[in-house]
DNA sequence: TTGAAAGCGTTACCAG
DNA sequence: CTGGTAACGCTTTCAA
């Protein structure tokens, strides 16, 4: 056993009570044996020097047979693919991609801070993205520090990166343009010059909803966005959600009604009590949070008014969590697993030599559900209401 | 440029009209070249030779200082470290993988297939054991065929493997086992000797689940579980929910009445139809399913059946996704992110040379929210419902 | 079209 | 405690 193994004394955090669930069984385990290095050997037991020899050709022949090269004769591809079947050779990505300079793999950069909207679809794009392609995919999960994305860079661990959660001006960004890293964003910055990115149009999608509840007859439309610090830092979707806001408020002769919080159901749940006690003629809102604008349902629920009669809400979010609010929430549709999929996509194109730079803002759709309506004031002209 | 790179000829397809949308700059990039080889080399520029010239002493003494050895001199540590601070070294992790003969990655074999209970929160949860124990984490998405399992264990990209969506009798259990390669299940087989795996206790689950419903008076409870071919394959959780809830029924003398259906919403709906057509005096529905149960609701509310008041909803669910429905969702916990971590935590715990066999079932938590309640016609006697 | 050999950047063994 | 050196398994010149 190596020495790091035992002293990286890494300590776990026990999650609920698993100490009580656990029936730990000691006893051996399966027939051979589980010390690392060991393992790592009679794993990958056949090289393509065994392969080079039972076909009677060198290394390199095997090496360029694997790797398609146009210059081997037919027979002797045959011969050694033959081989390479017969032993069931599997080549050994890790040495490959040292002597290759190459990892064929690509890494996402995801926060841990609670900023994020829709997060898991964004993976599971990514991912889908990196298998099409037959890279291998990286999730990191732990914010990362500086030193730790030079770590990360020069570990040769991954071909580039994708990076979340952009603010305006970013140091990540900076650093690896500067080193020349490849990495695309979802998410932008102010200036993206040369920068490949994905990101929602948060102005036009806010201005949309804003128009359309303002034709519906609303006049005081409230937005639940992010807390100032995180606008300050200049978080992006902070930024332009709330300007994007004020600009469209203030074209359309309305008053903004901003409402800071941040993302946990019991902040929004105070957020949205507070607005309506200082707007009781408050008849919409629109929220940047993405499932936890339950809480928004829930104090509405809890002052008896009712989604869509006494108030209107709108959020961003994904369809699938958007179906199952009651009354199924309208939003401004977040299509991240999508968003995913074209971050990986691009970077991969850049990574295969495309030298394009992809600047991609989809128009934003409002999908009209039930949690939308005329306010109650104008209904009440033709409809009647319990 | 490698030939490689010209060659593997990727086709993307679409998602959505993306085409559309993408305002593609054309021009050149960042300073630095994007070829791949001249990447890599330009971002690693400072190797441990670097570090040996410069501090005067050997590459086997850096290694050691770079791996904490016991047996450097304080002093030669110290200058070692100076000179790695100075030129601002970080080893090639591709190189030491190698060498070292041991990756310190695990991989997430993460199944594409519908049948999945709660899957992103999975990934979330392994994926920081991971980085709790400065390990790496891949995350395969497509469905793995047999070579492909071949190829990944051969591959040494990975230390060690967690499997997902296990059938009684799994190929991937079968084959790991056999070749010793480390490994360990969310879910569990019917034989486990020698395995390590968390799985939800769904026999368990489901009897409480009854239980509960039955001492609140219901008689006729209906399961909505899996298609029948998911049963017949032996799908874990299929045949335990399916058969755990059978034998509670034949203990507590209640009718069985099993409605299988596929994790759609469109095939639930039709599921949940069915069953009030065959079963008008129903009062109670256990679902396997996820967030699709949202289909449940709106089948219900289709037929303007009231829940709780006539009928009582149970899932097996996450706490977040429960709580989006409204009312909210009873359900017995689904801890995924646990569920997560601890396969996290074990595989690298059997990786750094544990070897406990570890069994866990956690104790299923029914958590009652306002879906259930007792059937109408006992709430009859003593409460007025409208 | 093929083979020999020099790496790729580390680790780990073996002398000293 | 330290340095030399052989791996690790593959890719990639360079000659033949």
């Amino acid at each position: 056993m190596r020495d790091a193994c035992s002293k990286c004394g890494v300590t776990f955090t026990p999650l609920l009570d698993i100490a009580f669930w656990t029936a730990t069984i000691f006893g051996s385990v399966t027939g051979s044996g589980f010390g690392h290095k060991s393992m790592a050997l009679s794993t990958s037991a056949v090289t393509i020097a065994d392969i080079a020899r039972a076909a009677g050709v060198s290394v390199s022949t095997v090496s360029r047979t694997l790797n398609n090269k146009p210059d081997v004769a037919e027979a002797t591809r045959q011969r050694v693919q033959a081989v390479i079947e017969e032993l069931g050779f599997t080549p050994h990505a890790q040495a490959q991609r040292l002597a290759a300079g190459r990892s064929r793999a690509i890494a996402l950069l995801f926060p841990d801070a609670q900023l994020s909207l829709m997060r898991e679809e964004f993976i599971l794009g990514a991912a889908k993205a990196a298998s099409d392609a037959s890279y291998t995919f990286y999730l990191m999960t732990s914010s990362i520090t500086r030193p730790q994305l030079t770590a990360l860079c020069r570990s040769a661990l991954t071909d580039g990166i994708i990076l979340m959660e952009i603010h305006l001006r970013d140091w990540r960004v900076s650093y690896l343009k500067r080193i020349g890293f490849p990495f695309v964003m979802i998410g932008r910055c102010a200036n993206n010059n040369g920068i490949s990115f994905i990101d929602m149009d948060f102005e036009q999608g806010i201005a949309q909803a804003v128009e359309h509840l303002a034709n519906l007859g609303h006049h005081k439309i409230a937005l639940l966005t992010f807390p100032d610090d995180v606008y300050q830092r200049g978080y992006g979707p902070a930024v332009r959600g709330r300007d994007g806001y004020a600009q469209t408020c203030r074209r359309l002769g309305l008053p903004a009604i901003i409402a800071p919080a941040s993302d946990t159901q019991a902040q929004l749940a105070e957020a949205t009590n507070r607005l309506l006690d200082r707007h009781p003629d408050l008849t919409a809102m629109i929220s940047m949070h993405g499932d936890t604008t339950i809480a928004v349902y829930r104090a509405l629920e809890g002052r008896s008014l009712r989604i869509p009669e006494d108030v209107s809400v709108i959020a961003f979010i994904t369809r699938r969590t958007a179906e199952l609010f009651t009354p199924p929430l309208a939003a401004i549709d977040f299509p991240a697993y999508d968003f995913g999929y074209q971050a990986g996509r691009m970077l991969i194109a850049r990574l295969q030599g495309a030298n394009a730079v992809e600047h991609i803002l989809p128009p934003p759709k409002l999908i009209l559900r039930q949690s939308v309506a005329a306010p109650r004031t104008l209904l009440r002209n033709g409809l009647t209401i319990s």
